[in-house]
DNA sequence: CCGCGAATTGTTAGCGCTCACAATGACCTC
DNA sequence: GAGGTCATTGTGAGCGCTAACAATTCGCGG
């Protein structure tokens, strides 16, 4: 039964209430091997009378450990950086930490030092960084903090410890998908220049086109939006007819807007043209037709990420397979394959 | 330039360096008026030269204030639950608070719980709980906490304090625009039962029908899933020709999958049925064909959110506009309108 | 030149917890 | 029954900060 009170019950008061000392109460709560049966219980008891709970500030000064880890990320509600929000959130539950975001709507120098002191204000031990343009890595590397970040898809040559999916594979997986159905050459729309993912995806193309000793035609270029990709799309309509057979484009997004314009040009998908996307969002085995495209596992990204940062906070030395980066997957859909 | 050292600095060692007393360097941190200006640059230049930072654990624990909020969501990888998301933190942070974020896989009783305990360990001085479905409204209401929580998207019949759209207007609009458009009758595809905001867009579609004088069909159901859009989207297509030419889809990803059965059975979208979505997606503006929809002001959605919380927390009477339910807005594509 | 109020700075006492160590008591062994 | 061991519990000292109050300094009128 609650008393009106206006402070919230302390150790103390606890302790009072089940007749022991402060410092049993706090074994009680951390679970230590030598207290008796009966006096745990009779803790407890107080504990659920009172309606304590532990003050985390408190124990955050006591320990110097704030168990919060930050999370920095732009683009939050594209599917990539929200499902890897989320996968890093819970893979950071599961360890005991709780997670603190800050969504940017720009990665600029200015914008990732505020989020890092927002972050730092907030206490957090250690920082993940979603940050895929190269500048952004740059800005990280530049930036000094007192705790270690971990970035994700910054690609593996960065300065800083990172997470990565192996988007050069990715990029390789889909071309080879279209030169194995026949196409003699593949076009290619990549991303915007500063994003490394977008780069890797684009080398992975060319270097699968140069082994197959075709030379690659100039990519196009877009910002990851459906506009984007239907611009693109009009410009790749006109190629048609004279060596166009097979698009690559380096999102799903993207893919859409390609589709979208292919098809008011008078141009079948997959009969004229092929295409492939990348990020296997859920809307893609719905599109017009299908979208064949690359599958990031998200999931493991999240716990890789937070693996890495909890070693380095803990001053552990990096377990598991740190360098190496994970594999896509190619789902195949009719947007290839003309069933 | 750092030195070597263990601990990273306290308030202290800065007073002690720039020659005053910890409780003025305090007061420099605090922009407390009563400081000369000579000593406060002093100060300062001592906190830049040992690279101090505040501990927030310290500084919480004096205070009582934690300055974190918390916010526990679930399908934080749909368009709607990250753009709140996203709105939700920029609100935040704009008044100094940092969010922590609890995503979940299900909003069933015990994770909400276990959700809120987590966030009361990391010390959130109160929540906002994205909680659509019904049930998670009414576990909320159940579970003792001991930090105000409010709910964005329960509807406005809620037990606890909410911020909303208002979905019925949504419906409405969708339905008077189609009913506009020369349609006989509207049909529905609902979103899951137990989502007050499905009920809501619901009720808005059905009292335009009957305010038009019109028995409103059979809703169909679905899980806001393309696939599952994509099924009744099946099923619609066996009416055409028998009265139904003009679809309410619940939501966009829905009307994806809609769009595309009725391609498929040869049907035409907008010349034999009309569609119309819901949530304004990014890829909706390139779908075939471009999707007319509802949006909604997610920016919104998350100042009023975080306005309300802080009122609460701060035991201010509620300010702004607390009962009141945001607008959404029609957008017309051509999904509606034979161009 | 004294005294008074305002501005500025310092001192002290917690905030609620954990850690290190001390104290207590039960139980054994010889 | 003395001495030792182990399990169990208590005590005291911070963790680094802010709030309240005390002390000091300064300017200025009388």
């Amino acid at each position: 039964m609650n008393h009106l009170q206006l402070r919230p019950p302390t150790m103390a008061d606890v302790a009072r209430l089940a007749g022991v000392s402060h410092q049993t109460v706090s074994r009680v709560l951390g679970d230590h091997p030598n207290v008796r049966d009966e006096t745990r219980a009779r803790v407890l008891r107080a504990i659920e009378e009172m309606g304590y709970r532990r003050n985390s500030s408190a124990r955050a000064l006591a320990t110097r450990r704030t168990r919060t880890l930050g999370v920095v990320a732009s683009s939050t509600t594209l599917y990539g950086p929200a499902s890897t929000l989320f996968a890093l959130e819970e893979a950071a539950r599961a360890k005991g930490y709780t997670v603190s975001t800050v969504s940017l709507r720009r990665l600029a120098v200015e914008t990732l030092s505020g989020a890092l002191d927002h972050l730092s204000e907030g206490g957090v031990e250690g920082v993940i960084a979603l940050a895929p343009q190269r500048s952004a890595v740059e800005a990280l590397a530049e930036l000094r903090h007192p705790f270690p970040v971990v970035a994700v898809g910054t690609g593996s040559g960065a300065e800083i410890p990172s997470v990565n999916v192996d988007q050069w594979l990715g990029g390789r997986l889909a071309t080879r998908h279209l030169l194995a159905a026949g196409h003699r050459t593949v076009w290619h729309l990549a991303g915007p220049e500063d994003w490394q993912e977008a780069a890797d995806r684009a080398a992975g193309w060319r270097a699968t086109l140069e082994a197959a000793g075709v030379e690659p035609p100039m990519p196009l270029r877009g910002d990851w939006s459906p506009l984007s990709g239907y611009r693109a799309g009009q410009e790749l309509a006109g190629w048609v007819g004279r060596g166009l057979t097979a698009v690559f484009v380096a999102n799903d997004q993207m893919a859409l807007g390609v589709l979208r314009a292919l098809r008011e040009a008078g141009v079948r998908t997959p009969q004229d043209v092929a295409v492939v996307g990348f990020d296997d969002i859920p809307e893609s085995e719905f599109f017009a037709p299908p979208l064949t495209t690359v599958r990031q596992d998200f999931a493991t990204v999240g716990k890789r990420s937070i693996s890495l940062l909890l070693d380095l906070i803990e001053g552990r030395e990096p377990s598991g397979t740190p360098g190496v980066a994970i594999e896509p997957q190619l789902v195949v859909r009719a947007s290839t394959a003309p069933d």
